[in-house]
DNA sequence: GGTGTTTGTGAAAACGTTTACACCGAAAAT
DNA sequence: ATTTTCGGTGTAAACGTTTTCACAAACACC
């Protein structure tokens, strides 16, 4: 617990000034070959390490971002984060990480905190980009942040995201397109993800391009492993749904294990795609059919253009990056026959 | 980009002293009620936010920890960051992110950076406990630390963690209970990980009980998504394995999925199990054999433990945390048969 | 040999807090 | 009525850096 070295006792050891130890650990301003030199051998024998808070007041740049993201129970949010962490890593800046669990309070609150400690930047996720106090909040206090994964606004602040709307459509024409005709939605909570409400618009889209109606959508919380209930819901419905669209892998995935447990057969008896494209979703059997987010490019990306607008006054941007439809076996054409209602329960 | 408010501001449109809007919001020391309405007034009137760097600068205490994984795409120590995170924000702390990807030299360069950041504790996963250049490093500090996953040492440090050698034995004695005979393993490189190399041992130790040969124990890097080649060479063998013990989660999915790719159906072909936990094993089919590590619960405790030391000097501790076997469909009795060689490739 | 420039260095003033100390007036104790 | 106590407040000195300014010495230029 003894205090660590300070630049005076470096100074001293070396019988220089603190002003030359300053510039010869910045390089900045000259410093004779022979002094540098004495400098750097207290350095090392002091085991000195600048104090970065000492540092940071004098020159007001604390050196770090932060980040808020709702949860890093979800992959997605992780793969961000740890774009993030390279991209921040990268540009010589550190990560202060906080959660909110899609809570809008915790938002507001742990945005709060991250400015009281002087970040220079914000990368962050917010529950509803439109209605967000956070981001109102957040705005009063000029400091740069970018969203992610939020949906492109008119608002006039830096995102990196991709078109949800576009991509939901295209996974759910592609559904139509294999000869579905009733095909349901699992979403999660709207308050709770803007995403998840642009998912449903770009999914009711699409089926009104094919002139179908919506099936049901069924709103959940993110909170909910066990759709088990909701599964059983949808099947109980007259047509039942021969499709699932869910606007989350982690939501697909739980379905599916849903649908097992009622005895139904993914893709045989009903077909399921999810959206985000976690890892986990290619290596499972079935292996999930979906849109491909590049949730750790975005994070990077993120980073990259926070830097730009820190660093060399870039302006705002939306950068909206291309999604991939990933096609895995959990969708397949429609049995002909009306599907079964399942074994009973 | 304006400046933001400073104490000095509150104080002088409040009329009072700097110390007595300090005294106001740390409350300390005592104030009227007259005076600390007028106070609080002028706060929220300024919009000011107590600068923590300055805070930290005068008290010696930055209020944050720091935290390093290897990676956050496995969700192990996402979860693991997750318990973190909540605890330090439950603590009051905040916390700083870093990542290793399993490379020694990034550990403490990371350790580096975190100390001139001055965190007042570090929480963190290294490659290897009993080599590691990264803790002795740390040891010079002086700065308290807790291992989450890392075995349980002799050192004197504190450690969070589960005992890997009885569970990795536990799971596969339980093979060798339903019927294997020749159990195969894959490992993460014992090199960026003491847990993979101590799970070996578990292996090894359970097969010599039972008075069988180990199979054959592939190392592979953390970084192989693709583990169909391994799988291949494992049903090359004569005799071939009938099943498979994965060091972790990941690994284990991977190689389900490269039986899949091969013709093999796990567990009718070949029974395969992993080791982690991760809340995406039980979803998929076949839901995973695994060993369950509360992996977001030993970063709780880990921080709390952290918090002792800090706060009321508690001393360092070894805290092994319980494990629990989670008997998923991913594994079964061997067939009668020898396994099929599968189909040629 | 003056003048101007460059190079290397140190002294000291910030940066935004907290806190030890001093102070004053009023209430309490004598 | 005098002393003591105490609640409420302000002054100023830290904390560990960076950086401006000043200054000396060395050098270049005619």
């Amino acid at each position: 617990m003894s205090k660590p070295p300070t630049i005076r006792e470096v100074a001293s050891r070396a019988g220089v000034s603190v002003a030359t130890v300053s510039r010869v650990m910045n390089g900045r301003g000259s410093v004779s070959e022979r002094t540098r030199l004495t400098v750097d051998e207290a350095i090392r024998e002091t085991g000195f390490r600048p104090n970065v808070i000492g540092r940071g007041l004098k020159t007001a740049r604390s050196g770090t971002l932060g980040v808020l993201v709702p949860s890093l129970r979800n992959p997605i949010f992780a793969d961000a984060v740890q774009g993030i962490e390279h991209a921040a890593e990268a540009g010589g800046y550190r990560i202060l990480l906080t959660s909110s669990n899609y809570v809008p309070e915790k938002e507001v609150a742990a945005i709060d905190v991250l400015l009281c400690n002087r970040v220079e930047g914000l990368v962050l996720t917010v529950a509803d980009e439109s209605t967000s106090r956070a981001l109102e909040f957040l705005g009063r206090a000029h400091v740069p942040f970018v969203l992610v994964f939020n949906p492109a606004g008119t608002a006039s602040h830096s995102i990196v995201t991709i078109d949800n709307h576009a991509a939901a459509r295209e996974i759910v024409s592609r559904l139509m397109q294999m000869g579905h005709r009733r095909i349901a939605m699992i979403a999660g909570d709207f308050q709770a993800s803007d995403r998840s409400n642009l998912r449903r618009e770009g999914y009711e889209r699409a089926l009104a391009d094919g002139g179908l109606r919506p099936g049901p959508v069924i709103e959940v919380g993110f909170d909910s492993r066990d759709l088990a209930r909701h599964c059983r819901f949808l099947l109980s419905c007259d047509p039942a749904p021969t499709a699932l669209f869910c606007s989350t892998d982690m939501l697909a995935i739980a379905a599916i294990r849903g649908f097992a447990a009622l005895g139904l057969g993914v893709p045989d008896d009903i077909s399921v795609t999810g959206f985000d494209g976690i890892e986990v979703g290619q290596y499972m059997s079935p292996s999930l059919a979906t849109v491909v987010q590049p949730a750790e490019d975005m994070g990077m990306r993120a980073v990259e253009h926070l830097l730009e607008r820190l660093n060399a006054g870039a302006p705002a941007t939306n950068l909206t990056l291309p999604y991939r439809l990933r096609h895995g076996e959990s969708w397949a054409e429609p049995r002909e026959t009306t599907a079964p209602k399942g074994t009973p329960v």
